[in-house]
DNA sequence: TATTGTTATACTCTATAACTATA
DNA sequence: TATAGTTATAGAGTATAACAATA
């Protein structure tokens, strides 16, 4: 539940929130996302999967066909892990492997009916959570938060460069 | 380098963002902290240590004496990865255990004059990089950042309770 | 010869159980 | 009997290497 990531320590219920740490970015953003993390997993648990499960049928309702490599490489995992990911979701009934008439080599992924209504009923989970997540910081701090990450995500990389900060 | 958490899928350098994704705060945030976490390992590196042995120097310095299961406790993390932590900031000569003179049950870990020194520029290191990252939102983006992600670690859980906000 | 899916294997990180010494 | 530190072990998660089928 609790971990220490490589870029910095994640609390969970701490006795003493250790002062130096919460005016870390680092650990902000870990910690939130461990919160939003573990609620979203125990949302998403009467479903049957978790948030991996989830973004995988998300990307496979969103283009067909899609083989797995291609689901990987939407989600840029490896494709054997894709492999686990698909198994889990093909047991439980929500996709299904077909073989591709065009390439066999390739397999085809497709979303069963259950799949789907899994993934629109899950989807509103996550958005529930999500929405509750954010609350204590209103529709507006939201909205902000959510551009001010877009920004940081879609900007150029942190690393390499100098010492100094380049404006 | 890539990964995929329970929360939901992490990219690196994606050829195509899948667009349903970079609109969920789960993938934002953990996304963020990525990005962030790899660039403050590189710049630790010098000194020989990541983000996990930075926060265990940090909290050494807050109080004196402090134990090693005083310390866990501070960031956390389970006595047993509390051992392996501080063998190897005890391996870099940047801390020492010594036998509790009141306690001998305990070990009392202490920095040395190098832990000493190595957290005080590494500190400045790691503030570097985190400056750096939040540059593209500016400062009053920073701090607007940084007290909204507060807010919501000092709210309450997000879990518990029924489907709809409770306003 | 390269690519897709698969399996087996290894590696990292963390927690659990058991052991020792102290209390 | 409980606690602090340690060690050994196991579990989750992922990546790497090798293999079969296909191109």
């Amino acid at each position: 539940m609790l971990t220490i990531s490589s870029s910095g320590i994640v609390l969970g219920m701490l006795e003493s929130p250790p002062e130096p740490l919460l005016s870390r970015v680092g650990y902000l953003l870990k910690h939130a996302q461990l919160r939003l993390s573990a609620a979203i997993a125990e949302a998403l648990a009467p479903f049957g999967i978790d948030g991996r499960g989830l973004a995988v049928l998300l990307v496979l309702s969103t283009e067909y066909p899609m083989s797995q490599l291609e689901a990987a490489g939407r989600l840029n995992v490896d494709r054997t892990t894709m492999v686990a990911l698909i198994d889990g979701l093909e047991d439980k009934g929500y996709v299904v492997r077909r073989r591709s008439t065009e390439d066999r080599r390739k397999n085809v992924v497709e979303l069963t009916d259950s799949g789907r209504d899994c993934l629109h009923r899950a989807e509103e989970a996550r958005a529930r959570v999500e929405r509750r997540f954010l609350a204590p910081i209103g529709q507006e701090g939201a909205d902000r938060l959510i551009r001010d990450l877009q920004v940081l995500l879609t900007s150029g990389d942190v690393e390499g460069g100098g010492d100094r900060e380049e404006a």
